[in-house]
DNA sequence: CGAGATCTTTTTAAAAAGATCTCGGTGCGTTAAT
């Protein structure tokens, strides 16, 4: 399961020589399709590349920077490729834009959009389009792919591309707050079954080979050819300044915010601290908003908008704020409290110096913080909860909606969803048209304890996660050695732009570190390698240190395991 | 798990210390009330 790898350093070609009559031709094609509808001269390193392998049938996972131009891959690819090409995009803010963005050229192919915010007369005309053929792409959310209707009127129409934005949704979406993400496998098939099967193109801004792997087996992806662009982000600065106190910490956010200036990023953990922060920043003269979830659409779009067009200078956020950001110029990203993972940390931070000038990402951190990642890492599977769930659900004689449920169970929505996607998870329930049905057979007592099996498992990984960030935080290495080693790109040379490198703990390290290599064997082990765990089974080598490597294990999540202790107990073998 | 709010107890009887409670993120879609 593990993608072919084609980087910036080694370019992947497969099938056709690269000097074929049929590649030239086809290279001859991309480039006029980009100049001609598209407008653009010269397509960034690896576009060209993932457009020709979409083109020869080939899927593709391409984990670029934003403002990367990632979108002239599917708008290329589509308009080469004969048949519609569907866009899942996570955001309906976000799939307007993209709709736009297309439809700003008059001469590139039609765009549509079909979700909820539109008339249904909108969307109505939305599929009379595309299927007259008058639309090339069409731009839905996850839960409309995961409508029987809507996938069958989709296999009608021969999709030949099949697009995932923001792929790293369907890992850090799919398992709960979005269960529709890991139903997109689904869609493909069904949208397959009225012919022949769409090409699969996976895009994102980050993720580390576990990311990778999990979005390339989750939407059933085959063979796909991984391109990646774009790691190293060597303009922006890292520092981590840790803290003891709450009070002191918010005092030295504040202080480092004024200081900076602008435009940049203030993300903190909870709604209520966006408000207090951006109050405080006001106070201090600062061109300051506060945004997330909770605020109305208008408000949101309207904060984005000032950000966007510099009328603000600090907009102080939870993670809601991010996809669909594309501005050059923003100078820093501040963290105020610590993240989940380090994926979602390098998301946010990536969103700093993208226009290539010096850029500062911050985190403030204090170990306390990691309590709050802690408790919504938690699923805490309660039997009780699921048996009554499961229960509803045997006794249902037709499927059930998840409304329908909630009412019959007398429990809150969003515990029955909980449930529910375990029991899913678990195979002990089904999504059909019309609802969720119990599979036939199940024994309750089994389906809840696999149920629980499950959401232990999650929990796991998750924390594995925490532990991950957490020592970054706490790391008196370079911060750059460790990030590019989680993402899996090896590096020697301390950063010379980091916190640790500037104080020198960062060179010390390599010092100790060297000395220690000479009693232990860390040349056993190579990044990517498969290998085996005599308790916890198969794994992949994430990173080698000269006296411990990390493995991510598929039912564990992230692990650190000595040298000394692997040689002594016989731990680990490869796979 | 931890922070901040609120309630309860203690003790330089009006304020402080201690105990208990509550809340915390990400968005789709559908639907009911204006």
């Amino acid at each position: 399961m593990t993608p072919r790898t084609a980087g910036s350093t080694t370019s992947h070609t497969r099938g056709a020589h690269p000097e074929s009559a049929a590649t030239a031709d086809r290279s001859a094609d991309i480039a006029r399709v980009a100049r001609d509808p598209f407008g653009w001269e010269q397509l960034r390193p690896g576009l060209d590349t993932a457009i020709a392998e979409l083109v020869a049938g080939n899927d593709v996972i391409a984990v670029m920077p934003t403002g990367y131009g990632k979108s002239a891959v599917y708008k290329i690819a589509g308009a080469l490729l004969d048949g519609p090409t569907v866009v899942v995009s996570p955001l309906i803010a976000l799939q307007a834009d993209q709709v736009a963005g297309i439809q700003a050229r008059p001469t590139a192919p039609r765009a549509v959009a079909i979700n909820s915010s539109q008339s249904e007369r909108r969307n109505a005309e939305a599929w009379a389009e595309l299927e007259a053929r008058r639309a090339e792409y069409v731009f839905l959310s996850p839960e409309q792919l995961a409508k029987d209707e809507v996938v069958e009127r989709l296999a009608a129409v021969a999709v030949s591309l099949f697009v995932v934005d923001e792929a790293h949704c369907v890992s850090a979406w799919g398992h709960d707050f979005r269960p529709d993400y890991l139903r997109l496998r689904d869609a493909v098939d069904g949208i397959s079954r009225g012919g022949s099967r769409p090409v699969v193109l996976a895009l994102t801004a980050t993720g580390s080979a576990p990311v990778r792997e999990e979005i390339v087996e989750r939407l059933g992806m085959r063979d796909p050819v991984m391109l990646t662009h774009g790691y190293d982000r060597a303009n922006i600065r890292l520092d981590v300044v840790r803290h003891e106190g709450e009070d002191e910490k918010r005092r030295a956010v504040i202080d480092e915010i004024v200081d900076l200036g602008g435009p940049g990023l203030l993300y903190v953990a909870t709604r209520k601290a966006t408000e207090l922060f951006a109050a405080e920043l006001s106070e201090r003269g600062l061109r300051a908003a506060a945004y997330h979830g909770g605020l109305g659409a208008k408000q949101r779009k309207e904060t984005h908008e000032r950000f966007q067009a510099d009328e603000l200078d600090v907009v102080v956020a939870t993670s809601a704020f991010g996809m669909g950001i594309d501005k050059p110029n923003v100078r820093f990203v501040v963290h105020a409290a610590i993240t989940e993972s380090i994926d979602s940390y390098y998301q946010e931070v990536g969103r700093c110096g993208r226009d290539g000038d010096p850029a500062q990402a911050t985190l403030h951190y204090r170990p306390e913080d990691l309590g709050l990642r802690t408790f919504f890492a938690s699923g805490k599977p309660n039997g009780n909860r699921l048996e009554l769930v499961l229960t509803a659900l045997q006794a249902a004689d037709r499927p059930v909606s998840a409304e329908q449920l909630g009412d019959a169970v007398h429990l809150p929505g969003r515990s029955v969803g909980e449930a529910v996607n375990l029991l899913l998870e678990a195979g002990a329930v089904r999504q059909v048209d019309g609802g969720l049905r119990a599979v036939r057979g199940v024994k309750i007592g089994d389906a809840i304890q696999a149920a629980r099996h499950a959401a232990e498992q999650r929990e796991r990984i998750d924390e594995s996660r925490i532990a991950m960030i957490r020592l970054y935080a706490e790391t008196l290495g370079c911060r750059r050695i460790f990030l590019l080693g989680y993402f899996g790109e090896a590096r020697d040379e301390p950063c010379g732009n980091c916190d640790t490198c500037t104080s020198g703990t960062a060179y010390e390290m390599l010092e100790q570190e060297a000395e220690r290599a000479v009693t232990s064997d860390s040349a056993a082990f190579t990044v990517d390698q498969a290998v085996r765990h005599t308790e916890w089974g198969d794994g992949t080598v994430m990173s080698v240190e000269d006296d411990r490597i990390t493995v991510f294990f598929g039912t564990e999540g992230y692990r650190v395991l000595s040298l000394e202790a692997i040689t002594e107990h016989h731990l680990l073998e490869p796979a």
